[in-house]
DNA sequence: ATCATGCTTAGCCATACGGCTTAGTAACAC
DNA sequence: GTGTTACTAAGCCGTATGGCTAAGCATGAT
């Protein structure tokens, strides 16, 4: 397999789960700890923290230990990166449209009266 | 795991891999064969098969055979509901940014001298 | 000191993934 | 027809993933 962009294919893979984009999806709305992250999975917590660690790994939550208490928060930019390039294949995709119509546009000057 | 949101699990984890984002990243700016597809990669014909059956699982591209070849196109909207995604996390995220603002006006406002 | 809480570590298990080979099949070329 | 080209089908292999249990280890409460 390919070895570059290890951002994108770690940001990707961590969305890709539903379980973890439920548990990004709140704390989007504000910082959660360990246990209240497992509470609505009916997950254990050893699964909970795999996913935890995954979502940490791909940089789209931090955690902090405090005592006994963990607590994960969203971390804002961190979707950036995957919005931008979904963007460049919108970008590159209008690119070849536009080069299309100029082709056309040019077939239509060249041969007004033909096809 | 859970059952809900198919279509993101799919499309999230057809980007999760660099060789099938390079594919669509070539595709979106043309259709091409298979073959053509294959040549960069360096990977087997059933190789990029697979990773093709992928892509077209998630809707990210279309294919159809004329003859014996098959080519393939870029799905332009078939981003949309992964950058929806994105962004309603984003959303969630600023809403909580305003209550807190908010917040923090009221407090202003009251003297702070208590909640 | 003892116990409960909250997280962590280690390891098991089944399935899925990404690569391969080998052997087809369907069209075109001669 | 024979052969070549382009894809397809079937199945193997090693690793990763997503779930679990069981046991460990801090920290806070009594």
């Amino acid at each position: 397999m390919a070895k570059h962009d290890p951002d994108l294919s770690a940001l990707f893979h961590a969305l890709s789960d539903p379980t973890r984009r439920a548990m990004l999806a709140r704390l989007a709305a504000g910082p959660l700890t360990v246990t209240e992250l497992a509470a609505p999975t009916g997950l254990r917590l050893p699964t909970v923290l795999k996913h935890l660690g995954v979502l940490e790994a791909a940089g789209l939550i931090a955690s902090a230990k405090d005592g006994r208490i963990r607590t994960c928060a969203f971390v804002p930019g961190a979707l950036a990166p995957a919005r931008d390039w979904m963007e460049a294949q919108r970008s590159l995709w209008e690119a070849r449209l536009d080069r299309l119509e100029a082709y056309v546009m040019q077939l239509m000057k060249e041969g007004g009266h033909d096809q």
